[in-house]
RNA sequence: GGCGGCAUACCCAAGUGGUAAGGGAGCGGUCUGCAAAACCGUAAUUCACCGGUUCAAAUCCGGUUGCCGCCUCCA
Protein backbone atom coordinates (compact mmCIF):
# COMPACT_ATOMS: atom_id res chain seq x y z
CA UNK A 1 0.00 0.00 0.00
CA UNK A 2 1.99 3.46 -0.91
CA UNK A 3 1.75 6.30 1.03
CA UNK A 4 -2.25 8.07 1.06
CA UNK A 5 -2.23 11.56 2.16
CA UNK A 6 -6.06 13.28 3.01
CA UNK A 7 -6.20 16.21 0.29
CA UNK A 8 -7.98 19.49 1.69
CA UNK A 9 -8.46 19.93 -2.17
CA UNK A 10 -10.54 17.09 -2.93
CA UNK A 11 -11.69 16.19 0.97
CA UNK A 12 -10.34 12.85 0.65
CA UNK A 13 -7.19 10.54 1.35
CA UNK A 14 -5.70 9.72 -2.14
CA UNK A 15 -2.42 7.70 -3.19
CA UNK A 16 0.41 10.31 -2.86
CA UNK A 17 2.13 10.46 -6.41
CA UNK A 18 4.76 12.67 -6.97
CA UNK A 19 5.27 15.05 -10.32
CA UNK A 20 8.19 13.82 -10.84
CA UNK A 21 9.01 10.39 -9.43
CA UNK A 22 11.39 10.27 -6.75
CA UNK A 23 11.29 14.14 -5.78
CA UNK A 24 9.05 15.57 -3.55
CA UNK A 25 8.45 19.41 -3.49
CA UNK A 26 6.92 20.15 -0.47
CA UNK A 27 6.13 23.98 0.96
CA UNK A 28 4.73 25.10 4.09
CA UNK A 29 3.50 28.27 5.53
CA UNK A 30 5.91 29.74 8.11
CA UNK A 31 5.32 32.20 10.75
CA UNK A 32 5.27 35.92 10.52
CA UNK A 33 7.84 37.36 12.93
CA UNK A 34 6.48 39.85 15.52
CA UNK A 35 6.34 37.28 18.70
CA UNK A 36 7.39 34.55 20.02
CA UNK A 37 5.95 31.34 18.52
CA UNK A 38 2.97 28.77 20.76
CA UNK A 39 3.03 25.86 21.19
CA UNK A 40 0.09 26.22 18.18
CA UNK A 41 3.52 26.84 16.31
CA UNK A 42 5.19 23.80 17.55
CA UNK A 43 2.28 21.56 16.26
CA UNK A 44 2.30 22.62 13.11
CA UNK A 45 6.44 22.61 12.78
CA UNK A 46 6.24 19.11 14.42
CA UNK A 47 3.85 17.92 12.47
CA UNK A 48 5.47 18.66 8.76
CA UNK A 49 9.21 18.19 10.72
CA UNK A 50 7.60 14.24 10.69
CA UNK A 51 6.31 14.27 7.32
CA UNK A 52 9.58 15.77 5.66
CA UNK A 53 11.41 12.88 8.01
CA UNK A 54 9.19 10.54 6.37
CA UNK A 55 8.86 11.37 3.36
CA UNK A 56 12.81 11.29 2.92
CA UNK A 57 13.22 8.21 4.64
CA UNK A 58 10.88 6.64 1.88
CA UNK A 59 13.39 7.36 -0.26
CA UNK A 60 12.33 11.02 -1.98
CA UNK A 61 14.33 13.48 -2.73
CA UNK A 62 12.54 16.09 -1.22
CA UNK A 63 12.88 19.59 -1.50
CA UNK A 64 11.45 21.26 1.43
CA UNK A 65 10.82 25.04 1.71
CA UNK A 66 9.01 27.15 4.56
CA UNK A 67 9.24 30.78 4.72
CA UNK A 68 9.42 33.72 7.07
CA UNK A 69 6.77 36.61 6.63
CA UNK A 70 9.13 39.45 7.68
CA UNK A 71 7.38 42.46 6.38
CA UNK A 72 3.43 42.56 7.47
CA UNK A 73 1.20 44.78 9.52
CA UNK A 74 1.59 43.64 12.70
CA UNK A 75 5.45 43.92 12.51
CA UNK A 76 4.84 47.31 11.46
CA UNK A 77 2.98 48.13 14.31
CA UNK A 78 5.17 45.97 16.30
CA UNK A 79 8.20 48.63 15.41
CA UNK A 80 6.29 51.52 16.27
CA UNK A 81 5.95 50.66 19.65
CA UNK A 82 9.25 49.87 20.14
CA UNK A 83 10.56 52.99 18.49
CA UNK A 84 12.62 50.58 16.41
CA UNK A 85 13.05 49.31 13.08
CA UNK A 86 10.62 46.83 11.18
CA UNK A 87 13.56 44.59 10.08
CA UNK A 88 15.36 44.61 14.03
CA UNK A 89 11.69 43.27 14.57
CA UNK A 90 12.03 40.43 12.14
CA UNK A 91 15.39 39.85 12.87
CA UNK A 92 14.95 39.18 16.63
CA UNK A 93 11.96 36.55 16.26
CA UNK A 94 13.72 34.85 13.42
CA UNK A 95 16.90 34.11 15.99
CA UNK A 96 13.68 33.11 18.79
CA UNK A 97 12.04 31.53 15.97
CA UNK A 98 15.65 29.08 15.48
CA UNK A 99 16.17 28.73 19.42
CA UNK A 100 12.47 27.42 20.02
CA UNK A 101 12.35 25.27 16.79
CA UNK A 102 16.13 23.68 17.39
CA UNK A 103 15.64 22.82 20.95
CA UNK A 104 12.48 21.10 19.48
CA UNK A 105 14.23 18.93 17.41
CA UNK A 106 12.80 20.24 13.94
CA UNK A 107 14.93 20.00 11.07
CA UNK A 108 15.80 22.64 9.03
CA UNK A 109 13.94 23.35 5.71
CA UNK A 110 16.24 23.18 2.99
CA UNK A 111 14.99 26.86 1.83
CA UNK A 112 13.57 29.53 4.25
CA UNK A 113 12.92 32.55 1.96
CA UNK A 114 12.41 35.63 3.62
CA UNK A 115 9.49 37.46 2.33
CA UNK A 116 11.54 40.38 1.35
CA UNK A 117 13.99 39.34 -0.03
CA UNK A 118 11.56 38.45 -2.74
CA UNK A 119 9.88 41.55 -3.71
CA UNK A 120 10.87 41.87 -7.61
CA UNK A 121 9.27 38.36 -7.96
CA UNK A 122 5.54 39.40 -6.67
CA UNK A 123 5.63 42.72 -8.43
CA UNK A 124 6.64 40.83 -11.72
CA UNK A 125 3.46 38.31 -10.50
CA UNK A 126 1.39 41.17 -9.64
CA UNK A 127 2.30 42.88 -13.17
CA UNK A 128 1.23 39.71 -14.58
CA UNK A 129 -2.11 39.53 -13.31
CA UNK A 130 -3.10 43.10 -13.85
CA UNK A 131 -2.01 42.73 -17.61
CA UNK A 132 -4.31 39.35 -17.57
CA UNK A 133 -6.99 42.02 -16.30
CA UNK A 134 -7.29 39.91 -12.73
CA UNK A 135 -5.80 42.63 -10.85
CA UNK A 136 -6.58 46.48 -10.89
CA UNK A 137 -5.24 48.99 -9.27
CA UNK A 138 -7.50 51.44 -7.15
CA UNK A 139 -6.10 53.84 -5.48
CA UNK A 140 -2.60 53.26 -4.40
CA UNK A 141 -3.18 49.35 -3.69
CA UNK A 142 -3.49 46.60 -6.36
CA UNK A 143 -6.57 44.10 -5.53
CA UNK A 144 -7.14 40.50 -7.13
CA UNK A 145 -10.71 40.56 -8.82
CA UNK A 146 -12.33 37.25 -7.81
CA UNK A 147 -14.99 37.45 -9.72
CA UNK A 148 -12.30 36.47 -12.87
CA UNK A 149 -11.57 33.74 -11.01
CA UNK A 150 -14.08 31.00 -11.94
CA UNK A 151 -12.60 28.53 -9.42
CA UNK A 152 -12.19 30.92 -6.67
CA UNK A 153 -13.36 29.01 -3.10
CA UNK A 154 -12.65 25.93 -4.37
CA UNK A 155 -10.35 24.91 -1.41
CA UNK A 156 -12.30 26.21 1.35
CA UNK A 157 -15.74 24.32 -0.31
CA UNK A 158 -17.26 27.41 -0.71
CA UNK A 159 -18.75 29.37 -3.87
CA UNK A 160 -18.80 33.38 -4.12
CA UNK A 161 -22.34 33.23 -3.66
CA UNK A 162 -22.20 31.74 -0.06
CA UNK A 163 -19.64 34.05 1.16
CA UNK A 164 -21.14 37.18 -0.31
CA UNK A 165 -24.42 36.26 1.60
CA UNK A 166 -21.88 35.98 4.68
CA UNK A 167 -22.94 38.71 7.26
CA UNK A 168 -19.23 39.38 8.07
CA UNK A 169 -18.00 40.75 4.41
CA UNK A 170 -17.12 44.35 4.99
CA UNK A 171 -17.46 46.53 2.35
CA UNK A 172 -14.51 48.50 1.15
CA UNK A 173 -15.16 51.31 -1.25
CA UNK A 174 -11.46 50.14 -2.82
CA UNK A 175 -12.26 47.11 -4.12
CA UNK A 176 -15.25 46.28 -7.02
CA UNK A 177 -16.16 43.37 -4.75
CA UNK A 178 -15.93 42.58 -1.23
CA UNK A 179 -14.40 39.65 -1.24
CA UNK A 180 -11.06 40.89 -3.78
CA UNK A 181 -8.12 40.88 -1.58
CA UNK A 182 -5.38 43.12 -1.77
CA UNK A 183 -2.30 42.26 -3.74
CA UNK A 184 -0.23 45.23 -3.37
CA UNK A 185 -0.66 47.58 -0.52
CA UNK A 186 0.47 51.51 -1.35
CA UNK A 187 2.22 52.79 1.99
CA UNK A 188 1.33 55.95 3.78
CA UNK A 189 4.01 57.90 5.26
CA UNK A 190 7.07 56.76 7.50
CA UNK A 191 6.13 52.72 6.77
CA UNK A 192 8.67 50.83 4.85
CA UNK A 193 8.02 50.59 1.12
CA UNK A 194 9.61 49.52 -2.06
CA UNK A 195 9.20 50.88 -5.15
CA UNK A 196 6.58 49.25 -7.57
CA UNK A 197 4.68 50.50 -10.98
CA UNK A 198 1.75 51.22 -8.73
CA UNK A 199 4.15 53.93 -6.36
CA UNK A 200 5.57 52.82 -2.91
CA UNK A 201 4.14 50.36 -0.85
CA UNK A 202 4.37 46.69 -0.05
CA UNK A 203 2.96 43.11 -1.35
CA UNK A 204 -0.33 41.72 0.46
CA UNK A 205 0.48 39.07 2.64
CA UNK A 206 -1.10 36.10 0.07
CA UNK A 207 1.05 37.12 -2.88
CA UNK A 208 4.33 36.01 -1.28
CA UNK A 209 3.71 32.50 -1.05
CA UNK A 210 2.92 32.43 -4.44
CA UNK A 211 5.87 34.33 -5.74
CA UNK A 212 8.41 31.97 -3.55
CA UNK A 213 7.13 28.95 -4.16
CA UNK A 214 6.89 29.50 -7.91
CA UNK A 215 10.52 30.73 -7.97
CA UNK A 216 11.59 27.98 -5.88
CA UNK A 217 9.63 25.19 -6.38
CA UNK A 218 7.91 25.65 -10.01
CA UNK A 219 4.74 26.48 -11.34
CA UNK A 220 3.29 23.39 -10.00
CA UNK A 221 4.58 21.48 -6.94
CA UNK A 222 3.39 18.55 -5.18
CA UNK A 223 3.09 19.47 -1.32
CA UNK A 224 1.40 22.55 0.29
CA UNK A 225 0.92 22.47 4.33
CA UNK A 226 -0.06 25.00 6.85
CA UNK A 227 -2.43 25.00 9.53
CA UNK A 228 -6.56 24.73 9.26
CA UNK A 229 -6.68 28.24 9.77
CA UNK A 230 -4.90 28.85 6.66
CA UNK A 231 -7.01 27.43 4.34
CA UNK A 232 -9.00 30.54 4.22
CA UNK A 233 -8.82 32.98 2.88
CA UNK A 234 -5.08 32.64 3.00
CA UNK A 235 -4.32 29.34 0.44
CA UNK A 236 -7.42 29.97 -1.46
CA UNK A 237 -5.92 33.18 -2.83
CA UNK A 238 -2.68 31.92 -2.90
CA UNK A 239 -4.28 29.29 -5.34
CA UNK A 240 -6.28 32.02 -7.06
CA UNK A 241 -3.20 34.65 -7.99
CA UNK A 242 -0.49 31.60 -9.15
CA UNK A 243 -3.35 29.59 -11.10
CA UNK A 244 -4.69 32.55 -12.79
CA UNK A 245 -1.40 33.92 -13.64
CA UNK A 246 0.03 30.68 -14.67
CA UNK A 247 -2.83 28.81 -16.23
CA UNK A 248 -1.58 25.26 -14.65
CA UNK A 249 -2.41 23.41 -11.31
CA UNK A 250 -0.59 25.18 -8.28
CA UNK A 251 -0.27 22.33 -5.58
CA UNK A 252 -0.95 18.52 -5.76
CA UNK A 253 -1.67 17.95 -2.21
CA UNK A 254 -2.80 20.58 0.49
CA UNK A 255 -2.38 19.26 3.88
CA UNK A 256 -4.07 21.07 7.03
CA UNK A 257 -2.97 20.14 10.17
CA UNK A 258 -5.64 21.02 13.62
CA UNK A 259 -5.70 23.31 15.99
CA UNK A 260 -4.08 23.04 19.24
CA UNK A 261 -6.89 24.17 21.97
CA UNK A 262 -6.75 25.23 25.59
CA UNK A 263 -9.93 24.21 27.58
CA UNK A 264 -11.67 22.82 24.05
CA UNK A 265 -11.28 26.54 22.67
CA UNK A 266 -8.83 27.36 19.88
CA UNK A 267 -5.68 28.49 21.09
CA UNK A 268 -4.97 32.08 19.65
CA UNK A 269 -3.08 35.36 19.43
CA UNK A 270 -6.46 36.99 19.65
CA UNK A 271 -7.68 34.92 22.57
CA UNK A 272 -4.64 35.38 24.22
CA UNK A 273 -5.18 32.01 25.74
CA UNK A 274 -1.53 31.16 24.17
CA UNK A 275 1.38 28.99 26.09
CA UNK A 276 4.64 30.47 23.79
CA UNK A 277 7.00 27.58 23.16
CA UNK A 278 9.68 29.02 25.39
CA UNK A 279 7.09 28.64 28.51
CA UNK A 280 6.48 24.89 27.97
CA UNK A 281 10.34 24.13 27.25
CA UNK A 282 11.53 25.98 30.84
CA UNK A 283 9.37 22.87 32.70
CA UNK A 284 9.12 20.55 29.84
CA UNK A 285 10.97 18.54 28.17
CA UNK A 286 11.25 18.83 24.11
CA UNK A 287 10.75 15.18 23.87
CA UNK A 288 7.66 15.50 26.04
CA UNK A 289 5.90 18.22 23.93
CA UNK A 290 6.80 15.77 20.58
CA UNK A 291 5.29 13.02 21.72
CA UNK A 292 2.13 14.57 22.64
CA UNK A 293 1.42 16.39 19.72
CA UNK A 294 1.96 12.94 17.43
CA UNK A 295 -0.06 11.23 20.14
CA UNK A 296 -2.58 12.25 18.49
CA UNK A 297 -3.97 12.73 14.23
CA UNK A 298 -2.07 15.03 12.98
CA UNK A 299 -5.63 16.62 11.44
CA UNK A 300 -7.45 16.25 14.66
CA UNK A 301 -7.73 19.14 17.22
CA UNK A 302 -5.64 18.19 20.36
CA UNK A 303 -6.67 19.89 23.70
CA UNK A 304 -3.65 21.22 25.41
CA UNK A 305 -2.85 20.91 29.42
CA UNK A 306 -0.54 20.31 32.00
CA UNK A 307 -1.90 16.86 32.69
CA UNK A 308 -1.75 15.88 29.10
CA UNK A 309 1.73 16.82 28.88
CA UNK A 310 2.49 14.91 31.86
CA UNK A 311 0.65 11.93 30.62
CA UNK A 312 3.09 12.09 27.73
CA UNK A 313 5.93 12.23 29.91
CA UNK A 314 5.57 9.38 31.45
CA UNK A 315 5.24 7.17 28.43
CA UNK A 316 8.38 8.52 27.39
CA UNK A 317 10.25 8.02 30.42
CA UNK A 318 8.96 4.02 30.22
CA UNK A 319 11.13 4.16 26.34
CA UNK A 320 13.87 5.84 27.82
CA UNK A 321 13.87 3.33 30.82
CA UNK A 322 13.83 0.42 28.66
CA UNK A 323 16.73 1.50 26.37
CA UNK A 324 18.72 2.36 29.70
CA UNK A 325 18.11 -1.25 30.92
CA UNK A 326 19.36 -2.14 27.07
CA UNK A 327 22.43 -0.11 27.48
CA UNK A 328 23.64 -1.10 30.91
CA UNK A 329 22.31 -4.32 30.67
CA UNK A 330 22.34 -6.31 27.01
CA UNK A 331 25.97 -4.48 25.20
CA UNK A 332 25.85 -6.59 22.37
CA UNK A 333 29.35 -7.51 21.31
CA UNK A 334 29.09 -6.00 17.57
CA UNK A 335 31.68 -8.43 16.08
CA UNK A 336 29.38 -11.68 17.22
CA UNK A 337 26.35 -12.75 14.53
CA UNK A 338 23.70 -14.93 15.51
CA UNK A 339 21.16 -17.25 13.15
CA UNK A 340 17.91 -16.08 13.90
CA UNK A 341 16.93 -19.77 15.14
CA UNK A 342 19.59 -18.69 18.02
CA UNK A 343 17.64 -15.75 18.54
CA UNK A 344 14.16 -17.03 18.11
CA UNK A 345 14.95 -19.50 20.58
CA UNK A 346 15.41 -16.80 23.31
CA UNK A 347 11.72 -14.89 22.65
CA UNK A 348 9.80 -15.84 19.58
CA UNK A 349 7.60 -12.72 20.38
CA UNK A 350 10.29 -10.52 20.68
CA UNK A 351 12.25 -11.90 17.61
CA UNK A 352 9.19 -11.63 15.43
CA UNK A 353 7.72 -8.12 16.83
CA UNK A 354 11.29 -6.98 16.24
CA UNK A 355 11.38 -7.96 12.66
CA UNK A 356 7.94 -6.85 12.03
CA UNK A 357 8.06 -3.31 13.09
CA UNK A 358 9.13 -1.68 10.16
CA UNK A 359 6.06 -2.97 8.24
CA UNK A 360 3.81 -1.67 10.99
CA UNK A 361 4.98 1.20 11.54
CA UNK A 362 5.07 2.06 7.35
CA UNK A 363 1.90 0.86 7.32
CA UNK A 364 0.36 3.40 10.15
CA UNK A 365 2.34 6.18 8.59
CA UNK A 366 1.21 5.34 5.12
CA UNK A 367 -2.26 5.54 5.78
CA UNK A 368 -2.16 9.75 6.03
CA UNK A 369 0.45 9.92 8.47
CA UNK A 370 -0.90 8.14 11.29
CA UNK A 371 1.59 8.68 13.94
CA UNK A 372 -0.73 7.76 16.76
CA UNK A 373 -0.92 4.39 15.51
CA UNK A 374 2.88 4.45 14.94
CA UNK A 375 3.65 5.20 18.34
CA UNK A 376 1.45 2.05 19.55
CA UNK A 377 3.46 -0.23 17.75
CA UNK A 378 6.27 1.15 19.33
CA UNK A 379 4.91 0.87 22.49
CA UNK A 380 4.28 -2.97 22.31
CA UNK A 381 7.82 -3.45 21.29
CA UNK A 382 8.96 -1.34 24.11
CA UNK A 383 6.60 -3.79 26.79
CA UNK A 384 8.14 -6.93 24.98
CA UNK A 385 11.55 -5.80 25.17
CA UNK A 386 10.82 -4.94 28.69
CA UNK A 387 9.41 -8.44 29.46
CA UNK A 388 12.70 -10.29 28.15
CA UNK A 389 14.64 -8.29 30.10
CA UNK A 390 12.66 -8.56 33.13
CA UNK A 391 13.45 -12.15 32.98
CA UNK A 392 16.94 -12.13 33.88
CA UNK A 393 16.39 -10.17 37.32
CA UNK A 394 19.40 -7.98 37.49
CA UNK A 395 21.69 -10.17 35.40
CA UNK A 396 23.52 -9.09 32.76
CA UNK A 397 22.67 -10.41 29.28
CA UNK A 398 25.24 -12.13 27.50
CA UNK A 399 25.54 -13.89 23.77
CA UNK A 400 22.28 -14.30 21.86
CA UNK A 401 20.01 -12.90 24.31
CA UNK A 402 22.09 -9.64 24.86
CA UNK A 403 21.98 -9.40 21.03
CA UNK A 404 18.25 -9.84 20.83
CA UNK A 405 17.72 -7.32 23.32
CA UNK A 406 20.34 -4.53 21.36
CA UNK A 407 18.42 -5.41 17.98
CA UNK A 408 14.91 -4.41 19.53
CA UNK A 409 16.64 -1.68 20.88
CA UNK A 410 17.61 -0.38 18.24
CA UNK A 411 14.66 -1.10 16.22
CA UNK A 412 13.27 1.36 18.51
CA UNK A 413 15.06 4.03 18.21
CA UNK A 414 15.68 3.98 14.39
CA UNK A 415 11.79 4.10 14.35
CA UNK A 416 11.22 6.37 16.98
CA UNK A 417 14.26 8.69 15.19
CA UNK A 418 11.63 9.33 12.17
CA UNK A 419 9.17 11.21 14.66
CA UNK A 420 12.22 13.31 16.12
CA UNK A 421 11.42 11.11 19.59
CA UNK A 422 14.36 8.83 21.37
CA UNK A 423 17.10 10.83 19.79
CA UNK A 424 19.03 11.44 23.22
CA UNK A 425 21.29 8.33 24.80
CA UNK A 426 19.37 7.06 27.85
CA UNK A 427 21.24 8.64 30.31
CA UNK A 428 21.58 12.00 28.76
CA UNK A 429 17.64 12.05 28.91
CA UNK A 430 17.34 11.44 32.18
CA UNK A 431 19.86 14.01 32.92
CA UNK A 432 17.49 16.37 31.43
CA UNK A 433 14.81 15.62 32.56
CA UNK A 434 15.99 15.50 35.84
CA UNK A 435 17.35 19.14 35.43
CA UNK A 436 14.05 20.24 34.54
CA UNK A 437 12.53 19.38 37.62
CA UNK A 438 15.46 20.21 39.79
CA UNK A 439 15.00 23.45 38.45
CA UNK A 440 11.61 23.86 39.99
CA UNK A 441 12.07 22.29 43.32
CA UNK A 442 14.57 24.11 44.65
CA UNK A 443 16.80 21.14 45.81
CA UNK A 444 20.92 21.33 43.89
CA UNK A 445 21.73 18.08 42.75
CA UNK A 446 24.78 17.90 44.72
CA UNK A 447 22.84 18.22 48.35
CA UNK A 448 20.84 15.14 46.67
CA UNK A 449 23.77 13.26 45.88
CA UNK A 450 25.32 13.96 49.24
CA UNK A 451 22.20 12.35 50.69
CA UNK A 452 22.12 9.34 48.69
CA UNK A 453 25.86 9.03 49.87
CA UNK A 454 24.61 8.82 53.22
CA UNK A 455 21.54 6.29 52.48
CA UNK A 456 24.23 4.42 50.87
CA UNK A 457 26.65 4.20 53.69
CA UNK A 458 23.19 3.78 56.34
CA UNK A 459 22.30 0.50 54.03
CA UNK A 460 25.90 -0.93 54.03
CA UNK A 461 25.69 -0.84 57.74
CA UNK A 462 21.88 -2.23 57.83
CA UNK A 463 21.12 1.15 59.39
CA UNK A 464 17.40 0.78 57.63
CA UNK A 465 15.71 3.25 59.48
CA UNK A 466 18.06 5.98 58.85
CA UNK A 467 18.26 4.89 54.72
CA UNK A 468 14.48 5.66 55.43
CA UNK A 469 14.09 8.25 57.22
CA UNK A 470 16.91 9.94 54.18
CA UNK A 471 14.22 8.45 51.27
CA UNK A 472 11.55 10.16 53.00
CA UNK A 473 13.08 13.33 53.57
CA UNK A 474 14.36 13.30 49.96
CA UNK A 475 10.81 12.48 48.94
CA UNK A 476 9.08 15.39 50.60
CA UNK A 477 11.01 17.46 48.46
CA UNK A 478 9.99 15.56 45.24
CA UNK A 479 13.17 13.32 44.98
CA UNK A 480 12.38 9.83 44.19
CA UNK A 481 14.86 6.88 44.99
CA UNK A 482 15.40 3.79 42.50
CA UNK A 483 17.69 1.24 43.93
CA UNK A 484 19.82 -0.66 41.22
CA UNK A 485 22.67 -3.30 41.64
CA UNK A 486 24.56 -0.21 39.64
CA UNK A 487 23.96 2.02 42.51
CA UNK A 488 20.94 4.74 43.18
CA UNK A 489 19.27 6.72 40.39
CA UNK A 490 17.11 9.83 41.60
CA UNK A 491 14.66 11.35 39.72
CA UNK A 492 12.36 14.38 40.42
CA UNK A 493 8.26 13.23 41.07
CA UNK A 494 6.16 14.50 38.18
CA UNK A 495 4.09 17.02 39.14
CA UNK A 496 1.16 14.70 38.92
CA UNK A 497 2.70 12.63 40.88
CA UNK A 498 2.24 14.47 44.10
CA UNK A 499 -1.75 14.14 44.71
C1' G B 1 -26.95 33.26 8.15
C1' G B 2 -23.43 30.05 4.90
C1' C B 3 -19.74 26.01 4.94
C1' G B 4 -17.12 22.12 7.51
C1' G B 5 -15.39 18.82 11.50
C1' C B 6 -15.92 15.85 15.83
C1' A B 7 -18.67 12.47 19.56
C1' U B 8 -14.77 5.22 21.21
C1' A B 9 -13.53 2.74 28.83
C1' C B 10 -12.15 7.16 34.70
C1' C B 11 -8.81 10.38 31.22
C1' C B 12 -6.00 10.69 26.36
C1' A B 13 -6.32 7.95 21.83
C1' A B 14 -6.03 4.41 17.12
C1' G B 15 -9.38 1.79 14.43
C1' U B 16 -13.48 3.88 8.27
C1' G B 17 -17.56 -3.08 6.52
C1' G B 18 -15.53 -8.71 9.42
C1' U B 19 -16.37 -8.96 15.14
C1' A B 20 -12.79 -2.85 19.91
C1' A B 21 -4.51 -1.09 19.15
C1' G B 22 -1.75 1.78 22.46
C1' G B 23 -0.73 5.28 26.60
C1' G B 24 -2.06 7.47 31.52
C1' A B 25 -4.72 6.74 36.21
C1' G B 26 -6.93 2.87 39.59
C1' C B 27 -7.08 -2.04 41.80
C1' G B 28 -4.73 -7.13 42.84
C1' G B 29 -0.01 -9.86 42.42
C1' U B 30 5.58 -10.63 41.47
C1' C B 31 10.30 -8.44 42.46
C1' U B 32 12.56 -5.40 46.68
C1' G B 33 15.40 -5.08 53.62
C1' C B 34 11.08 -1.72 52.75
C1' A B 35 10.18 1.30 48.53
C1' A B 36 10.50 3.18 43.58
C1' A B 37 10.91 1.48 38.66
C1' A B 38 9.60 -2.69 35.90
C1' C B 39 6.68 -7.00 34.82
C1' C B 40 1.99 -10.00 35.19
C1' G B 41 -3.37 -9.79 35.81
C1' U B 42 -7.67 -6.64 35.68
C1' A B 43 -11.78 -2.41 32.36
C1' A B 44 -16.02 -0.84 26.85
C1' U B 45 -20.94 -7.80 24.88
C1' U B 46 -19.76 -2.10 23.16
C1' C B 47 -18.19 2.79 20.11
C1' A B 48 -23.58 10.18 21.78
C1' C B 49 -28.94 8.89 20.53
C1' C B 50 -32.85 6.97 16.97
C1' G B 51 -33.87 4.48 12.47
C1' G B 52 -32.09 2.10 7.77
C1' U B 53 -28.73 -0.87 4.23
C1' U B 54 -25.92 -5.64 4.84
C1' C B 55 -24.73 -12.47 6.18
C1' A B 56 -21.85 -8.81 8.97
C1' A B 57 -21.46 -1.59 10.96
C1' A B 58 -17.79 1.97 15.84
C1' U B 59 -17.00 1.95 10.58
C1' C B 60 -21.99 3.07 5.01
C1' C B 61 -26.99 6.03 4.56
C1' G B 62 -30.95 9.28 6.89
C1' G B 63 -32.45 11.93 11.23
C1' U B 64 -31.71 13.94 16.46
C1' U B 65 -28.68 16.00 20.32
C1' G B 66 -24.10 18.11 22.05
C1' C B 67 -19.30 20.37 21.27
C1' C B 68 -15.81 22.83 18.04
C1' G B 69 -13.81 25.41 13.75
C1' C B 70 -13.82 28.61 9.23
C1' C B 71 -16.43 32.76 6.79
C1' U B 72 -11.68 38.91 10.07
C1' C B 73 -5.11 38.75 11.64
C1' C B 74 -4.11 33.64 13.01
C1' A B 75 -0.18 27.20 12.79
Amino acid sequence: MPLQVYNTLSKQKEAFVPLEPGKVRFYVCGVTVYDYCHIGHARSAIVFDVIYRYLKRGGYEVTYVRNFTDIDDKIIRRANETQGDYREIADRFIAAFYQDMDALGVLRPDLEPRATDHIPQMIELIETLVAKGVAYQSGTDVYFRVERFPDYGKLAGRSLDDMLAGARVQVDEHKQNPLDFVLWKGSKPGEPFWDSPWGPGRPGWHIECSAMSNQLLGRTFDIHGGGKDLIFPHHENEIAQSEAATGVPFVRYWLHNGFVNINNEKMSKSLGNFFTIRDILETTHPETLRLFVLSKHYRSPVDFSDEALQEAERGLERFYNTLATVATRATADPNQAFADSALTAQDGELFERTGHLAELFTAAMDNDFNTAQAIGHLFELQRTLQRFLDRFGQKKLKGAAAHLAAQAGAALVEHAGVLGLLKRRPEQFALELRRLRVHQTGISEAAVEAAIERRREARERKDFAESDRIREELLAQGVILEDSPQGTRWRIRARHDEA
